[in-house]
RNA sequence: CGGAGUGUAGCUCAGUUGGCUAGAGCACCUGGUUUGGGACCAGGGGGUCGAAGGUUCAAGUCCUUUCACUCCGACCA
């Protein structure tokens, strides 16, 4: 992608009205826009980074049976009436609006009903279980207040994943799958070290419920970790049973400052006996259904990465979800130099890696500023300097590290 | 939803006890000089001062209402 032709552009300063550091950097970097509070649209090179996220989940759910659809976003309210989700009590956080025939319809928050119902249609038999369906949704929530930038918006992408089992047992076994494909996804875009498996409150069905909270200053939830055991419990199960059952002593745990990247959670057969979903047994019995349902935050994760890996000068991209590998960026000046410039995007454009090439006509110290403010992983400079030797210059956004390569070695380096 | 704060150019802001044609920096356009860490000179375009109502000879400035945004809290299967 040539530079020149991106849309959108840095600035200098960011809006005062945001003070969340994700939102003013990706803002400032030009990777989103915000259209009113906790409302973000995603620009050309933020559309990129979500696409990378969603690709890393995608490939982790699908290689554990997952298979990806699209649920809507308007729902029928009958649906949400069947299990007491409807009210303004209960769920406080409903869009509702109504067809011009009256019919009152909701816009989807989350998607566990629509999609139990849909399930009745073609789930009738112990034969077609299991069965394990996600989506990427727009999940749009009427939030008292919107804050924290992209971590806590009113409408938000969010990967939610539901599992219907015949068992127990089987409904097990895939929990677990889930919790491992999760870590691997969290391991991916480099939160490894710092997202936790968690125990948090389980509702009615189990004992607990599991999240996976990313340490982080900006986030919302507090949580008590041992980074030895692998332990972490949120502080709103933290007592001495919960602290015996899992065989820890308070003194052992850290406290620290989380943001929920991923939750996932056991309904029993409830949910789906409220729904009336059920199929029927070898014997040709009817027996209800076991539902699990998982979920992601796209866009949260995308701004927790940006919290997690910025710096003073801007974004720092973990290699995985940088909307370009490498940033080209061109000192050249007269037309030699510029052709062995476009030469070099060209043959790196045409190896299959995803290069943003600076051409513009602008001056060097504001090419690296912004170079540094999006955050590539990779920096290669190319100059009437570095080409005087044959050579250009890398740098690699995270460590600084810098050294000149010549021109006719840059693949292998790359590599 | 309770509390606090902020609304003036695309962005960041200044604007005195009410007073003349509402300003600066950045960004943008034209010309020139520059070219390895957000350059400089000259010229130029861009405004219902968040909105509505009121007070006044006169309102960006005072009063009332309202809307939006931010932060703290509450809330967040």
């Amino acid at each position: 992608m040539r530079q020149s032709h991106l849309f959108t552009k840095t600035k200098k300063e960011v809006p005062k009205d945001e003070a969340s550091k994700n939102a003013q950097l990706l803002i400032k970097a030009g990777f989103i826009y915000k259209e009113m509070a906790g409302v973000y649209a995603y620009l050309p090179l933020g559309l990129r980074v979500l696409e990378k996220i969603k690709q890393i989940v995608r490939e982790e759910m699908d290689a554990i049976g997952g298979q990806e659809f699209i649920m809507t976003s308007i729902q029928r309210k009958e649906l949400w009436e069947k299990t007491d989700r409807w009210n303004d009590e209960n769920v406080d956080v409903w869009f509702k609006s109504s067809l011009k025939n009256g019919t009152e319809v909701g816009f989807g928050w989350s998607h566990e009903e629509p999609i139990t119902e849909l399930m009745k249609q073609y789930l009738t038999s112990y034969r077609d279980l299991p069965t394990y369906v996600y989506q990427f949704q727009t999940k749009l929530r009427n939030e008292l207040r919107a804050k924290s930038g992209i971590m806590r918006g009113r409408e938000f992408i969010m990967k939610d994943m539901y599992s219907y089992s015949l068992d127990e047992a089987q409904h097990q076994t895939f929990y677990d799958a889930t919790i491992e494909a999760y870590l691997k996804v969290f391991a991916r875009v480099g939160l490894a070290d710092d997202t936790f498996v968690t125990f948090a409150s389980g509702g009615a069905f189990t004992q607990f419920s599991h999240e996976f909270q990313t340490i982080t200053d900006a986030g919302e939830d507090v949580i008590y970790i041992n980074r030895e055991k692998h332990i972490a419990i949120n502080e709103e199960v933290m007592n001495d049973t919960v602290l015996k059952e899992l065989g820890v002593t308070r003194e052992e745990l850290e406290q620290v400052k989380t943001a929920e990247v991923g939750n996932i959670f056991n309904f029993g057969t409830v949910k789906c006996e409220q729904l009336g979903l059920s199929v029927v047994d070898a014997d040709g019995k009817s027996i209800p259904v076991f539902l699990g349902s998982y979920g992601i935050g796209i866009t949260r994760l995308m701004g927790v990465l940006v919290e997690h890996f910025s710096d003073e000068n801007g974004l720092v991209w973990p290699e995985a979800v940088a909307p370009f590998q490498i940033h080209l960026v061109s000192l050249c000046k007269d037309a030699i130099d510029i052709k062995k410039a476009d030469a070099l995007y060209t043959q790196l454009h045409e190896s299959g890696i995803d290069v943003l090439y600076d051409d513009r006509d602008a001056r060097p110290g504001e090419k690296f500023a912004d170079s540094d403010l999006m955050g590539m992983p990779v920096r290669v400079v190319i100059s009437p300097r570095t080409l005087e030797k044959g050579e250009v210059e890398i740098k690699y956004r995270t460590s600084g590290d810098e050294k000149h390569v010549a021109l006719t070695a840059v693949m292998t380096e790359i590599q």
